[in-house]
DNA sequence: GCCGTTTTCGGCCCGACTGTTTTCAGTCG
């Protein structure tokens, strides 16, 4: 994760929350190599946790306020601030200067660790990835202390291979493969329960690896068979009770066996996230219990761990959902017991982003209504795209009129379910919307979006999508950061002044459920939530089946802490008309 | 570098696996 690259100099000095994060990792990598102090480094990355998850951007955060972040002192909120205001800070400079900054590259080699990167820099002056691929094709890694040849191998092998290297993989991707895997698992003789934990199981929008978690009735040889099976290109570690390996696809599968009685303490220890694990046996410590994937322990007697719940117990805690198990505030808010009810399926009662074979998607509009009855929804709104969209055959007002004509005949057809008229209009690069308020007024609600012009500066989008929201027919802001996960990085915009104006000017903001786009990300949910706007979770469905979607989205709002009364299309149509009339009467 | 109903110093999460060793350090999750 961390590069030089990451905190490159942007157009003006000012750095985003992940740049100064990237930097503070960037700083713990460099200090690491350079022997520094553990529990310092810890420091640095701790905080660099911290500032990647805020919600609220560093840069408006007054240096008092930073140091009243947990693990973030008066040292690290002034290094914070320099980075936020001028792109770097005095240690960064220094410790660049002292070490090449591509040494932290060396770090993502699996088996280089600080202590190694360093000591190959001390023997053989190695300090960039070529020199390491030099060296170790020459036969001189092996020559170092503490190096051998099976080392300097894998170490050539890996430095041909990066491409393929720190990939991660959509959640949809990754869950199917789970599935497979664990189906696999099950039918090997002795094998008790086997699940998904990791971050698959706490709903990540993407799944850096798969963690596998096996109970087993009696000994078995459940590792030897998940190693040998069809599809594994590469075995990284085959023991008793764990096995590492990696998939043709590129993913890697980490595979663990607990005994029955140690199901709960596991899957809570394997499930993480890691800060989360770290913080709950902290608490552990402090009440003299030992915390790991067996149980828990007071002395040598083990008190707890055949169920999650009895793990949090132990410490004196409600269980706590896997989807805000981040560290992010969900230890303090079960201590004093006002964890969220986070929002479920079956709360859902609508769909208000929905698109049909008149614009871009595959299946009619009866055939959408079929689907969206089938799987126990109330309502959607119909959101075709507008004119200017012409790859989408994107809607001008005489179609739109013509298909709120044929919504008005099929809803009288309906008993129990409503079809909404909406539409998914552009906003312009002016923030005038793609459509003239005649035909604008005519809908239940008016979904807006960007589909062109990403690269607006910041000050230019964030205003693009003001002045759509002042257009008094507009209801929802769509995939407000406009990214896809791995092929375009969302828009630079002040989301909470977005998010503020929404409140103000009584519009609501989407939380896409499409899986390479799930945008709203967790962390701005929880930031709409803060700042008093409704979220619609939908699902931006192109084709029934799509419909299911809704799954991941509903993840993702978990992760964001939203509740059933923070989600717009939580309430019943009665009870969602006068909150979109009340927009349109803005 | 942070933190504190065991406070201003002395702590800071825990175990499996691997490779290089000859009892263990380093890495990883």
């Amino acid at each position: 994760m961390p590069t030089a690259n990451a905190v490159a100099p942007p157009r003006r000095q000012a750095l985003v929350n992940a740049q100064i994060a990237a930097a503070l990792d960037e700083m713990a990598d460099l200090l690491e190599i350079g022997g520094a102090n553990p529990f310092r480094v810890r420091a640095y990355r701790n905080a660099a946790r911290t500032v990647g998850s805020l919600s609220a951007s560093v840069h408006a955060m007054p240096e008092a306020e930073l140091d009243d972040l947990p693990g973030i002192g008066a040292d690290l909120a002034g290094k914070i601030r320099q980075l936020a205001t001028t792109g770097t800070c005095d240690l960064l400079a220094q410790l660049r200067k002292e070490a090449s900054p591509a040494i932290t590259e060396l770090l993502k080699i699996p088996g280089l660790g600080p202590h190694r990167v360093a000591a190959l820099r001390k023997a053989l002056d190695i300090t960039t990835m070529d020199q390491l691929q030099r060296a170790a094709k020459d036969g001189r890694i092996r020559s170092v202390r503490g190096f051998g040849e099976k080392l300097e191998k894998e170490i050539l092998q890996a430095t041909a291979a990066r491409v393929d290297q720190a990939r991660r993989f959509k959640l949809a991707d990754a869950a199917p493969v789970a599935d497979a895997l664990l189906a696999g698992l099950r039918a090997v003789p002795g094998v008790d329960q086997a699940v998904a934990a990791g971050s698959l199981r706490r709903r990540r929008d993407t799944v850096g690896d798969l963690d596998l978690l096996v109970t087993v009735r009696h000994d078995n040889d459940v590792v030897a068979q998940f190693v040998s099976q069809p599809g594994v290109r590469q075995v990284l570690a085959h023991g008793h009770t764990r096995g590492s390996v990696i998939l043709d696809s590129g993913m890697q599968v980490d595979l663990r066996v607990v005994p029955r009685e140690s199901f709960g303490a596991a899957l809570q220890y394997f499930t993480g996230s890691k800060a989360h694990n770290i913080a709950l046996r902290r608490l552990g410590q402090e009440r003299g219990l030992k915390i790991n994937e067996y149980g828990v322990f007071r002395d040598s007697q083990r008190i707890a761990g055949a169920t999650e719940a009895s793990v949090y117990r132990s410490v004196g805690l409600p269980y706590i959902e896997p989807e805000l198990r981040e560290d992010r505030g969900e230890l303090d808010a079960a201590r004093e017991r006002r964890l969220p009810r986070l929002l479920e399926l079956a709360d859902l009662r609508g769909d208000l982003h929905v698109h049909t074979k008149e614009s871009d998607g595959r299946d009619t509009l009866q055939r959408m209504v079929e689907a969206a009855r089938e799987r126990g929804l109330k309502y959607i709104a119909i959101t075709e795209h507008s004119k200017r969209l012409t790859v989408a055959r994107g809607l001008d007002a005489k179609r739109l009129a013509q298909q709120i004509d044929e919504i008005d005949r099929l809803n009288a057809t309906l008993d129990g379910f409503t079809v909404l008229k909406g539409i998914e209009v552009d906003i312009l690069e002016d923030g005038k919307l793609d459509l003239p308020d005649t035909v604008l007024r005519r809908l239940d609600l008016v979904v807006g979006a960007i589909h062109h012009r990403f690269d607006l500066p910041r000050d230019k989008q964030t205003e693009r999508l003001l002045r759509a929201m002042d257009n008094k027919h507009f209801s929802l802001l769509a995939h407000p950061t406009g990214r896809l996960i791995d092929q375009r990085a969302p828009c630079d915009i002040d989301l909470q002044r977005v998010v503020r104006h929404a409140r103000e000017r009584g519009c609501f903001i989407e939380l896409n459920s499409q899986p390479d786009r799930l945008d709203l990300i967790d962390t701005a949910c929880q930031m709409a939530k803060a700042e008093g706007v409704l979220v619609s979770v939908d699902t931006d469905a192109h084709s029934g089946p799509e419909l299911d979607f809704v799954r991941f989205g509903v993840g993702q709002a978990r992760r964001g802490w939203l509740q059933k009364a923070d989600v717009l299309n939580t309430r019943e149509l009665h009870e969602l008309r006068p909150l979109l009339a009340r927009t349109m009467q803005v």
